[in-house]
DNA sequence: TGCAATACTTCGTGATATGATGTATTGCGT
DNA sequence: ACGCAATACATCATATCACGAAGTATTGCA
């Protein structure tokens, strides 16, 4: 899909993918697979600046001799799922202008 | 509302403004301003972008002395927005697996 | 004369998604 | 033992893009 509407979906997506037990790099893509494409590198930017703005935490742990990142959403996480609930009215009123003055229905 | 978000609908939006009769910047702006603020230099990167991109076509017309462009939708800017509609879903679906997992109603 | 509104333009900046590439380990097949 | 896919994370360069700031020019009103 357009990568320009992802932008800004992402985020709380991976907020949302890590929700309760916390989730790992690897984990993340394959869970989100089905509803959006995530590369690797879109994802640990993504991690990495949403660990910097305190919406998660990080914590290593060795699992089968490799390094394992986990993350755990913070309160400051979860205040930003619920921001982007409101803000997802404003986005309702936007796609409603922008088919009001379509007829066409497909 | 956050930029992220905006992006990929701002497009479409301009779109939608100029459909029918067709608009030119000074009122586009002013007619979208209930649902999405649109500076200026953001609007005017936009229709070049979308101009160039065969979405809509420009006709310079004088209205009162001053010079007046006038933007019209193309066949190609309405597939635009079919394509939207359809993208539409995808997005709905990212929105649902978003929301999924968060009890919390507001 | 001055100022707000109309109308369009250009420039620089910061944010960001993504492909390419690299490192390192486990485990499976031959 | 060897190769290779899968797992797991990291970095860099690039392209796209929204936006504030600033500029140009006109109309009309106080």
């Amino acid at each position: 899909m357009d990568a320009q509407l992802k932008r800004g979906l992402l985020d709380v997506c991976v907020l949302s993918a890590i929700l309760g037990e916390g989730s790992y790099g690897y984990k993340i893509i394959k869970d989100t697979k089905p509803y959006v494409s995530l590369s690797e590198s879109t994802l640990y930017t993504i991690l990495k600046r949403l660990e910097g703005a305190g919406l998660l935490t990080v914590r290593s742990v060795e699992y089968d001799g490799r390094l394992r990142k986990y993350y755990k959403i913070t309160p400051r996480g979860l205040a930003r799922l619920e921001e982007f609930k409101r803000e997802w009215q404003e986005v309702m009123k936007i796609y409603q202008f922008v088919m009001k003055e379509d007829g066409a229905d497909d």
